[in-house]
DNA sequence: TGCAAATAATTGGCATACAAATTATTTGCA
DNA sequence: TGCAAATAATTTGTATGCCAATTATTTGCA
């Protein structure tokens, strides 16, 4: 089989391509792309567990651990306990992340729209089952 | 937008889950994700250039120093240097790498087929031409 | 021919990303 | 109630991955 034509090598520099043209529109308000997606992800429901979002970004707890010292040490996020439950933090936006709200959801939505805008409606609906039919669960 | 319709997303995470499914059969042979298809573009194509295969499995040729760097402590490739120009570095399988041929090129093709039989012949086709359109060129 | 520009690869710096181990806290059951 | 098991997050260690800068060599042109 040629190299060019594993699914894992593909959707791998696909997405690094991709991740690319974020990174690029992202230099001017001073985050990442991995960053970005867990502001958006915050952006989408605020106040919830380090656990949570691990789940809701596919992304190992302890790799959030760092992207989150980074976004705190960055003024965008707080790590909050709460006495019910002193093993927990939750992490909430700040009022400088909701300041760029509207820029970064934008960004956002129109990075997303100009891949989006290349294929049809019908090769739409079919990567999304692809995708769908691709994930990994509990199975090999 | 909801988070889990960026097509960004969507890709690095099954990219991710993916890349764990070859991570755990290539255990065994005391190799990573990334150095497995650093070999399988080389058995498609010995001896090349250190740019040449930056080019071919879309990584940036620094990044191919240090995965390089390990292959070669492991005695899977080895950096050849040539006198008609001392500039360059020509990557060889060595013999330990020919003989895991057969194995790996396994690994490779069961891997592939267990993601690829999960679609359509149909939804292979668009896939494949998402793929291309999705790449990333010259353009934002 | 000589030297600036181009090319090939590496280095250094930073940020993911994951697995295994660790710490701190809470649960649940004997 | 007490303590083992479970849970939440971090730490440690290793390996990507990119960019900018650097080193070494080769090209090409004035």
């Amino acid at each position: 089989m040629l190299f060019q034509d594993c699914i894992c090598f593909s959707l791998g520099k696909v997405s690094r391509q991709m991740a690319k043209v974020y990174r690029d529109r992202l230099i001017q308000y001073g985050i990442s792309q991995p960053q970005f997606f867990l502001l958006i992800a915050l952006y989408e429901e605020d106040d919830i567990l380090i656990t949570r979002l691990s789940e809701k970004v596919a992304l190992d707890k302890s790799t959030l651990t760092g992207i989150l010292d980074r976004l705190e040490r960055g003024g965008f996020v707080k790590r909050v306990s709460r006495p019910e439950n002193r093993r927990s933090l939750y992490i909430c936006l700040t009022v400088k992340a909701q300041t760029l709200r509207n820029d970064l959801t934008q960004v956002y939505n129109e990075t997303n729209q100009l891949f989006f805008s290349r294929l049809s409606e019908h090769e739409r609906g079919v990567f999304d089952e692809v995708m769908r039919k691709l994930e990994v669960t509990s199975d090999d």
